[in-house]
DNA sequence: CTGTTAGCGCCTTCAC
DNA sequence: GTGAAGGCGCTAACAG
């Protein structure tokens, strides 16, 4: 294991004393500020890499009053959805420019609590909250002393700045392509209703239809997020009604269940049905033959978002309130469209 | 969104003043130190809770030469083995004690060393480092001012100190387990040969298949950790040794495809063949039909143990050199055993 | 018991 | 150009 007692971590005056100048000198050389002299500012920096000097960015944020440091704060267990939003984030702050502290408070409020506190107390420049579902979320409340953005999840307060995918707009998406592909046919099987995504993707799916002139085939169907599901409702569909030639389904994983139970009960995807979900999960979505179409949720593209709004907000601009929605994208694979 | 700009944050000087007390009393107070009068300490909890104080732990960290930061480092892109190793770490560390700063290198190393420095600049007390292979990596060398373990894969220096899974130990226990459910055709259809996690558990399933006095049915099958592999393998093999129970493969991903084709070939698991996995990833293995028996890494304990290191190293304890393997865990479901 | 003093590492005035 | 001094918020050591 790398050295585990370093005596002590080298400091500017350290620095200072090698290259015989005043830590002031040293600071003022190595920021790059300009009333240093060249052949000055050349020891010092030589110094500075002989020892391999790196200044102590906590003494640097007390003085600042700025850490270049942001809480994203989850109960997202998975990581699924906090993942792209961590990676859109640090592109947005650029890498090693700012830092994340990631926390996991599980879907427990105490934890949370607790999290928050730490956070704060760490003085980070910014927060993101992100949730596990689209649904609204409590908020943290008005009076935490740094900006907050709360992404996937958006908060109930309207006066909070709020990021989430526009699951209406997605499931409109969806029908809108399939119709395009000639279907006319379509079925909607989908999660919880108690889940925000589930409701708001039906209501995009019921909209596009009725914009199609198009019916949809029996009611929408939800239960539970789940291939099982998928496979189940997909068997009771066909047999009500065989005619049926698109399965759109609420999640990848439904439809995952979906495609199987087509090719098991005998029928051909695309050719017969077509088959799509949403969220493109990768590891579902490529594996499965045929490969899925789905809707992109957008959640890298979000927490670049999020990032600038902390960013912005940072800098006293007024980035508004509200929750806004984050368009999602259409990949096309071969559970809807043949390759020819 | 929150108040964007806090006027100033809340310092230990307000509480005191509020208190009319000393900022040294007020801090006495606030730490539970015993040279304080308790109506003078109520006095000072009770400003601190108006003022909602939460003590500046830069300044803290600062003086104390511990930050209460440890940064997790990671090249696993989507976030499979390094969300169950945070959330061990903060187990270990325990909610709010420490903050974890989450950096993504991307399998870039410039952009390690940036991450690096800024995790180093922070003064993190210590840095957990994570792969998203079990091959060994290049190490960050011995001259870190903290400690430094690396998880999931292990470091290529002996000085180094490393944990990850136990990969032999893992294809030993996935055969001991077909074997005693009775299956003696047992064939390995796995992952990319590059790939040491695919060697060393084909090297556990020799071991094991020697041991128990049988052979194993073909080769073992090296070729990408995909669905689609799956699928192709186990055609292959069926037609080739129709004599096959058991297929066992490298990845849950693989044994999906596996599962796959011995259903689209008319063959039943578990009866007439038993499939089962490595990874125990809870999307794949659950919602399989049957559920999906695999090799569980515990990862989070894993990470649970790396955090300690770290801890132990920073209290001066010897956590020692070298590479430690952490035990699999048979998950057993329904692929490899009937429901009765 | 409480207050004063000093200093953690750095940066920013302000003299020289 | 360079150095000395002050202060960011906090705690430990020492006075009172």
């Amino acid at each position: 294991m790398a050295r585990t007692d370093p005596a002590r971590a080298v400091t500017l005056t350290d620095v200072a004393r090698l290259a015989g100048v005043s830590v002031a000198t040293a600071s003022k050389a190595l920021n790059g500020r300009d009333q240093v002299k060249d052949t000055t500012r050349q020891r010092v920096v030589e110094a500075a890499e002989r020892l391999s000097f790196s200044p102590n960015a906590l003494a640097r944020g007390l003085l600042a009053g700025r850490t270049g440091t942001v809480g994203l704060l989850t109960s997202d267990l998975e990581g699924r959805f906090v993942i792209p939003i961590l990676m859109g984030a640090e592109d947005a702050f650029g890498a090693g420019q700012v830092s994340v502290f990631l926390c996991d408070a599980r879907g427990d409020a105490i934890r949370e609590q607790y999290h928050l506190r730490a956070l704060l107390g760490r003085r980070v420049d910014g927060l993101i909250i992100v949730g596990r579902q689209t649904d609204p979320r409590a908020s943290l409340g008005q009076d935490i002393p740094v900006p907050v953005v709360y992404a996937y999840a958006p908060s109930d307060h309207p006066d909070d700045r709020s990021l989430t995918p526009d699951n209406v707009g997605a499931g409109r998406m969806a029908v809108e392509h399939l119709v395009a592909t000639g279907r006319t046919r379509i079925a909607h099987v989908t999660g919880e209703h108690a889940y925000a995504a589930a409701r708001d993707r039906a209501a995009g799916v019921r909209a596009a239809l009725a914009a199609a002139g198009l019916e949809l085939v029996g009611d929408v169907m939800y239960s539970e997020w789940s291939e099982r599901w998928g496979r189940d409702a997909t068997a009771m569909l066909l047999e009500q009604h065989p005619e049926i030639d698109a399965v759109l389904c609420g999640s990848d994983q439904i439809a995952r269940g979906a495609l199987d139970m087509v090719h098991g009960l005998g029928r051909t995807v695309p050719d017969d049905v077509a088959v799509m979900g949403f969220d493109n999960w990768e590891v579902l979505t490529t594996n499965s033959r045929p490969e899925l179409t789905s809707i992109d949720a957008n959640l890298q593209q979000l927490g670049r978002t999020a990032a600038q709004w902390v960013f912005a907000a940072l800098e006293g601009k007024d980035v508004g309130t509200g929750t806004e929605f984050v368009d999602g994208r259409l990949v096309i694979r071969g559970s809807t469209v043949p390759r020819r």
